[in-house]
DNA sequence: TTTTATTGTTCTGTCTGACAGAACATCGTT
DNA sequence: AACGATGTTCTGTCAGACAGAACAATAAAA
């Protein structure tokens, strides 16, 4: 099952990964079918995992998501400044731009919307955070990968132009830009989106949009990873 | 290590229970001073840890905390109608008391706060969101204490009274009470909390926040949980 | 009410995965 | 250049974890 890693570890971790929707609990049974883990072993896996606070056990058996996930999800997700620097940089691009503005990085083979600024237009690409998306479509995926792996063969031209476009390939009707946000050393620390409604988020919209982010990605990188 | 867990999960877990504040990463060897285990160990356990998004290896060797801690502590604190509910409630009750208010939920044998709304006073109890403290001191370790263990020797006297107070247990000059947030079946979700300066929240302001209190608590279980 | 089906819990023999810890590699400091 | 600190790789041993059966409890159907 593993390889290199430790087979128990992904197996008690498959067994988060079942979780997907928010006031949502599991019985035993969903467990099994998701994770296609014997019953005993998932019993046993989360014993641990409640114990420390990862799973939770309400009285008629079925299991939730506990707090612990919480607190480490505060910790991760302060490290990004989320209040004090990306929010503001989205809603000035969703501002300047018209159409919707996002902060995306990578989680295992997908990618996961961390911040989101929906455009206030009544015709608009709406999606909300924490939606995980996958990496071979639309502009965020394409500059995730070309950043995450050098023999991607997009990744020369796309760090070469530090930006990615995607037309229509999630959605048809869509059209998005993603430019990379660097942090100390180059690192790469998540793509900044704008995405909007393919026949108003034309080209001149999009070239504007793209040096938009770049600049508001420059400033990020300065203000906040030094 | 484990009893009736599995110990390598419990290894992984203790790994993730490292990282205590924003902007962190740790080298290898401050996670084995903190865990006790074997560099070999840790790495093995890491590889898993990563390959889910619950950890990240920086190019200088560095770990930290991944992406699937956020998505999964935003499932989580969606349970709870953070927005729509309980932080509007912590508001009213600061406003109403003058004080600190809190929620807080048990997280294996401590309790962290989950949404605090700081009184505006120049003397307040100040603590910051996702804190963790034990649970044999202050009102809100009582109460959860008392909701979690039938035979815990306050249990008794707390859930007769529907509330705890404590009287500079944990901070010799704070006050606080605490009064559960019960769910569908009475299934206890978490404790209503109010916390201040122990000469300024004397015996008539405890027992009006003790109503102020119960009521909120009353209402959040109507709307929230049915 | 009884019977059947479904879901959850407990148990244990087997074997292989995971660990301990050494050896080695790389990097930083003196 | 030498030494110390930190990270990486390797492997023999055995104890832990799993598979899966049996049992218990609950829910649904007759």
């Amino acid at each position: 099952m593993s390889d290199k890693g430790v087979a128990a570890v992904e197996r008690a971790l498959a067994i988060l990964d079942c979780f997907e929707s928010d006031q949502e609990s599991l019985p035993l049974k969903t467990i099994a079918q998701k994770t296609g883990l014997y019953k005993s072993t998932i019993l046993r896996l989360c014993v641990s995992l409640e114990s420390y606070g990862y799973l939770r056990r309400r009285e008629d058996g079925d299991f939730q998501l506990g707090p612990t996930l919480w607190r480490l999800g505060a910790l991760y997700r302060n490290r990004f400044d989320v209040a004090t620097h990306i929010r503001p940089v989205l809603k000035r691009l969703s501002e300047a731009t018209g159409e919707s503005a996002s902060f995306y990085v990578r989680d295992g083979d997908a990618r996961i919307c961390l911040m989101r600024h929906n455009s206030s237009q009544a015709i608009r690409h709406h999606l909300e955070e924490g939606v995980r998306l996958p990496l071979n479509l639309g502009a965020a995926g394409h500059l995730i990968q070309a950043y995450s792996d050098a023999s991607d063969p997009k990744t020369q031209e796309i760090k070469a132009n530090s930006y990615a476009i995607s037309l229509g390939e999630r959605d048809p009707n869509t059209a998005s830009i993603a430019v990379p946000v660097l942090g100390r050393g180059d690192a790469f620390m998540g793509a900044l989106v704008v995405s909007g409604l393919r026949t108003r988020f034309d080209e001149e919209a999009r070239q504007k949009a793209i040096t938009l982010a770049l600049e508001e990605a420059r400033r990020l990188s300065q203000d906040i990873y030094g």
